[in-house]
DNA sequence: ATGAAAGCGCTAACAG
DNA sequence: CTGTTAGCGCTTTCAT
């Protein structure tokens, strides 16, 4: 436990240096103009002495912190993960720190979460959620910027980056489509949730655009595979012609893969089948292998964490700022090249990644 | 954008009080003795202003941060997750803020990581990773306490939170042993993880205390649903008379369900089944939902952060701290109560979770 | 019981 | 180009 002694400060580096603190400072600093062998000479000292910077120091002055705060709406789950990663890799390279707040749902501790980062003076806030369901802004003025990811405000000035799976549907149907399938089911999440929402209609939007309907009306039950296996039982039941399954999420789409499978259709030669979110340990288990639509959710926190330090610097980007979603193409989509039946295994005309 | 006007300081609320600053303070911090009506008319006066004192400045002085850094050793996984909001959890409820620092993997990127912290004065800091597996110290030695969770540090001196992973596996077993299996093989990761040895030889150990062994030796592979898959197969090719499979993890048993499903074994009348970790959307998706046992990560979060704040107030704990894991019985272990073949549904004795 | 004053370590004016 | 000085907001002696 051989605590190292008291951190150096910079006048232990300006006397080492022999100059005065103040230009010590600028030296370390790079600001105003001086004899370089000044500067080196500093430097040197503030090496010798592993000098870092006391941040409270600095901040006092400057009232810049270099941290910004990070607070979940709701808890923090799989999806806010990668986002506040991306986030946070891009603001460490902007030398920002952050702070991990998870409000779990509890608007009582988010607002206390909001108060201490505001007394700790972050220069930014990240505020995101496990749904992409708008939700009110966190507060009505604040002294810093804000940037919702994955989640956004309903005040539209409000600073969001959001996935855009509206368009991550429209491009699932079209790769339907493009790869000859036409009758097309679509199972997904609760009718409430926005994502359900806004994916079955992107869906519909779609196939109507190529003057199709879906084989049924959406069919809505929860985020799981259990319901995903419902779903396709019941599918089966009413005997529809289906050549291809759209799915409002992979786990669903697991589920329906493994009761087509008991039942006796394969996938991809007698139903194609697609999932959201690309989820790789749900795709990539599915037999056969996904395709899905990927949120990229770490290039879209990057992208909120980029935004913010634009708005941190003095040029804010106020809206909605959609990304779009990234086609992953699987077995489970595959054009068959060949054979109707017994195949040594289907010929696969597309890849996978990783 | 209305910025609200600058913040409060303390020499506002004194004014606004009748005071001077300097009673302020120890009203505030409820320090030093005076008269009641004084501090309730200093504290009345903050609240009217919303005063919240400034981070910086009293850190300046005071030297503490009530801030803590937590650093991943590698990135941060599923495991780590569920670890470090344990730790906000309880650092929160002390008043303490959270950095986080991911860092992937990179020695360089912690070292840096590190040093920020440092320079940022945190209190103390937790290390964390998505492997069980020793590492060595962080640095020599640090100014601030230092706690491993999940992960542990090669010094058995620091202090390190990990889950009785040995424990985990002899639970498994005794519950096995206890539902009348005897038979039983074990399917796990590869050979040189540190977690497939550490549950491998707990299941050994524990059949041999029973003056038993596994029907074949452990069989190393992958952690993922595919090697359980193939694993499966090769055991029922092998043609042992197998009544039970421990599984290392959730999603390895999830491949050896589906391949025993295939073969038409059935679970838990033919086999019963066991894996690891209890990740819910894996253990509740199996067919049939997979006993399993939990290392109960957030809690063992929450104890790291614990065992930091103690330390952070003089009350070090070094050493090597174990938390034990708990068995979670769902169906694939459940004790057939009835007949042996096509009754509408197994007869469970024992329940599950959530 | 209260107020005055000295810093905490640093930055940024301003002098020289 | 360099040094001196005045704070940033707060806590903490030390007088009164």
């Amino acid at each position: 436990m051989g605590k190292p002694e008291r951190p150096a400060t910079i006048s232990d580096v300006a006397s080492l240096a022999g100059v005065s603190v103040g230009t010590a400072s600028k030296a370390l600093n790079g600001r105003g103009s001086m004899r370089p062998d000044t500067r080196r000479r500093v430097q040197e000292a503030a090496q010798r002495l592993s000098f870092h910077a006391n941040a409270a120091a600095r901040t006092l002055n400057t009232g810049r912190t270099y941290t910004v705060g990070m607070i979940t709406t709701d808890s923090i789950g799989r999806f806010s993960i990668p986002v506040m990663l991306g986030a946070e890799d891009s603001l460490g390279a902007g030398q920002m720190s952050v702070f991990l707040c998870d409000g779990r749902d509890d608007p009582i501790r988010e607002q206390y979460y909001l108060k201490t980062l505001l007394s700790r003076n972050v220069d930014g806030i990240i505020v995101t959620g496990r749904r992409t369901q708008a939700r009110p802004p966190i507060a009505a003025a604040l002294p810093v910027p804000v940037v919702y990811a994955f989640i956004s405000s309903t005040d539209p000035e409000d600073c969001s980056v959001v996935p855009d799976e509206a368009g991550g549907a429209r491009k699932a149907i079209e790769h339907l489509l493009a790869t000859g399938r036409r009758r097309i089911a679509h199972i997904t999440g609760p009718e409430h949730h926005h994502s359900a929402q806004v994916r079955a209609t992107g869906a519909a939007d779609t196939l109507a655009e190529a003057g199709l309907t879906l084989v049924a009306p959406p069919m809505f039950g929860e985020w799981s595979e259990l319901w995903g296996r419902q779903a396709a039982g019941m599918l089966l039941a009413m005997g529809h012609d289906v050549d291809a399954v759209f799915c409002g999420s992979d786990q669903i789409a697991r589920g329906v893969a493994s009761t087509l499978g008991v039942a006796g259709r394969r996938i991809p030669e007698d139903l194609a089948l697609i999932g959201f979110d690309n989820w790789d340990v749900m795709a990539l288990a599915c037999q056969p292998p996904l395709t899905s639509l990927d949120m990229d959710l770490e290039g879209l926190g990057r992208a909120a964490a980029d935004l913010l330090l634009d708005a941190i610097n003095g040029r804010p980007s106020p809206g909605r700022h959609t990304r779009p979603c990234r086609l992953v193409v699987r077995e489970s989509t595959a054009i068959v090249v060949s054979q109707p039946s017994t195949a040594p295994g289907p010929l696969i005309a597309s890849a996978r990644p990783e």
